[in-house]
DNA sequence: ACATAAATGTAGCATTAGCTACACTCACGA
DNA sequence: TCGTGAGTGTAGCTAATGCTACATTTATGT
């Protein structure tokens, strides 16, 4: 069976328990938790890189959540240092805040290339790695980077 | 701009928002929230097969949470009607719950495969396939056994 | 048989993310 | 200038996931 191969102990060493396993779970819960905070961060950019502002309201529209919601989060992300606002005016990145943006950006494109490269269509692609993405550690990164430039990024 | 490629296009027709994006979200939200739920229903029917029964305290030792946190999870499983069980004794699945962990535990292993064919490094795959599992829809699924089936499922 | 340790259960609190309902501002038109 | 409506902000509620602390029950050893 699956779980814990080390269970079915006929010789060696004999570990009781498997904390792997918490470690493991424990990662993609942490990562979900700062997964909504990716989310705003890339949308507010691109919100600034194409509307010239972030504001509220469209932010929640395109989360696809209320505005106070979106408000609430926004909140969470002055709190950690990522994002700036004041009252009545639009919401800004910090530095900080821009770097987290570049990151995900670029590992979402990762993603969804990766995915299409092994032939999971365009639709699904996006839709997927949306929530699979805060999920990649470095390591996945760079292996999906190396086989993208192994077969030319070529479908 | 990246996350939006729609806004390119030059021609054709321009539509104002992209509720699409909305939809996406939703999409990844919602799925987070059967991820706790498909977590604790694969590793009961691990617990079950392996030991013959599934206790509390083993639960949230190998999920690496507190036990009253996995005896809570465990009360919304059987809310759910994915799980059973009476007071002081072991908990089991239901023909529903088991049917879930069979799929679960299908498509993890499907993940994970898929992360090794492309070069990720198995502790990695392990890892993160933990938390992407949960996003992979359908279509993306069968692309991946598409993918291992041309390339002969080979590590 | 009974005391005690380990396992299980319960209570109460915190945080995050969501919502609706209501209050306040600001910008714009009459 | 003064409303009014859209956009923002705030309050208060729910549900999920975690935790610690405490109560209870089972099981075990003497």
């Amino acid at each position: 069976m699956p779980a814990s191969p080390s269970h079915a102990p006929a010789a060696t060493i004999e570990m009781p328990e498997e904390p792997t396993h918490a470690l493991r779970f424990g990662k993609a819960r942490t990562a979900q938790a700062s997964a909504v905070l990716e989310d705003y961060v890339e949308l507010i950019a691109d919100l600034i890189a194409v509307h010239g502002e972030a504001r509220a309201t469209e932010v929640a529209k395109r989360l696809g959540v209320s505005h106070p919601t979106a408000v609430k989060s926004v909140a969470r992300l002055k709190r950690e240092g990522l994002a700036t606002s004041r009252p009545y005016r639009g919401i800004f990145l910090t530095d900080a805040g821009r770097q987290l943006a570049d990151r995900v950006r670029a590992r979402h494109r990762l993603v969804v290339d990766m995915l299409v490269a092994v032939g999971v269509p365009a639709e699904a692609a996006e839709s997927d790695a949306e929530g699979m993405e805060h999920h990649a550690s470095e390591a996945t990164l760079k292996a999906f980077a190396r086989f993208l430039a192994d077969r030319g990024t070529k479908t």
